[in-house]
DNA sequence: CGCGCGTTTGAACGGGCTCAAACCTTGTGG
DNA sequence: CCACAAGGTTTGAGCCCGTTCAAACGCGCG
């Protein structure tokens, strides 16, 4: 359905002569260079370089390489449900990433290139939570999880914490920007509702019965309408039976026919 | 959605008496309670209890505290551009957070509430890149920038690293959130375009020509509209004489132009 | 009280979706 | 080399949903 070849070598061939206006392109080295088999390592300089990252060197971390991974056009680089088992950078091609409920329902969140990061978001769980497959060949250098996590367990463990942390919030961010613009606008507030009875349920309070904390039209920018839109969503659940409003107070009557309409 | 949050035993302590359904309130304590002046601390278990971390407690680790810091109803958290002074965990109450652009367009992220975690957007620049203003009273938990980041800079300086490209990945990503729906869809595009334009030309390649690695329908799935829409899109903007376009080639004649039609 | 703000409802407009068809490119196999 | 199939791209026509504009009501607050 995604998957997809572009034009790869004969393209190369064709544009390389010129100067090049295709990132993609050409993992070829200048005829006379080095070819260094099927392993190919990057440094810890290149990753600096790729990231733009501005930290200093350390002694002793000039010499960490780092294994690189050939990803070719229409092949997927990372897949959702897959174990964790590092943080890649991307040093060459585009890719793109994207999640999908259950439905078929699909969203790009990204087409990563040169010095873009994947996999962040497989640290929650330690697999990764979104597809990424290459759209064209792609070069990527591999962070291994234990290059990550391994050392000085004792030191950087709040700083392990606040990421892994970090990595949930990315991830239930991303399911619902998902649900942004894929559903009707009624859908979308049954499903912001049914998500905040979660939540509720989840800190020990009723799931039926809370009190909204925010106005209407912060819902609204949230889902991306109106506030006009929001009551109308809310006003058409209530004369169907399903919810009881008063304001902010919600009342889910039922809960099945919510989740009905979330689709 | 995802697994998250029990009711941690400090929380439960202080709302247990009444059962209550609105989990922002109340931060008193019944009469007679012990009540510590101003200062205010949490333990590293609270916090891996509110973060739901299955990780271990090292010695050495139990004993230490965080500030806590309480924020009223209505008044900001973090504020964009602020200079980052750490992250922050929500003990109580519900937030919302921002980002708008320049032309008064808002999007609501997310209504961070118990257990969710604050100022990630701001490791990046070292300034955080979202509004965050409570909608009720909170109680939030301060993990110092200088506890991230200090100790042990040798030894996690990978994974420190691999972070802050993550919060450099989510920051462009929130922005790029912003732009769905706020904007008409040929709006969209032509941000797009500019985005993939300022791509191209941060890796050495022509700002003003270059070739779409991806579909339509994928460009449609990024923007959230249909494929004919992004056609359609193109064709208006070439119409308009500020691009050309031979199917995945791109030739911006006017980047000016292109800059006015995304907003 | 009057003011501001949040909420709700109505009416009309318009942009994007849906359905449909045609054209082009690319890849495959005769 | 061509025919064919599959999928990407473009364009048109009609419809529907969400926006926009407008008005009314309730609530909290100075």
């Amino acid at each position: 359905m995604h998957a997809q070849i572009l034009a790869s070598t004969a393209t190369l061939a064709t544009t390389e002569s010129t100067e090049s206006t295709l990132p993609w392109q050409s993992t070829r080295r200048p005829a006379g260079a080095k070819f260094e088999s099927d392993e190919r390592w990057s440094s810890l300089q290149e990753l600096h370089s790729l990231l733009q990252y501005e930290g200093h060197l350390h002694d002793g971390h000039e010499c960490e390489l780092f294994r690189r991974r050939r990803v070719k056009a229409g092949q997927a680089a990372l897949m959702m449900g897959q174990p964790f088992d590092g943080l890649y950078v991307v040093r060459l091609g585009t890719l793109r990433s994207s999640i999908s409920n259950a439905d078929g329902g699909v969203h790009v969140l990204s087409f990563p290139m040169k010095g873009n990061l994947l996999g962040f978001d497989g640290i929650y769980k330690y697999s990764y939570m979104s597809d990424v497959v290459a759209l064209t060949d792609c070069d990527l250098i591999r962070i291994p999880a234990s290059d990550l996590f391994a050392a000085g367990r004792g030191i950087n463990h709040l700083e392990h914490m606040a990421y892994w942390a970090s990595s949930r919030e990315i991830t239930q961010e991303q399911s619902a920007y998902c649900l942004t613009r894929s559903v009707k606008s009624e859908g979308r507030v049954a499903r912001f509702l049914l998500t905040m009875s979660q939540r509720f349920a989840d800190m020990g309070y009723s799931p039926n019965r809370f009190i909204l904390p925010m106005t209407r039209r912060d819902i609204g920018h949230h889902l991306s309408v109106t506030v006009e839109t929001v009551s109308r969503a809310f006003s058409a659940l209530v004369q169907q039976g399903i919810i009881h409003v008063d304001f902010r107070e919600i009342n889910i009557l039922s809960h099945e026919a919510l989740c009905n309409f979330e689709r």
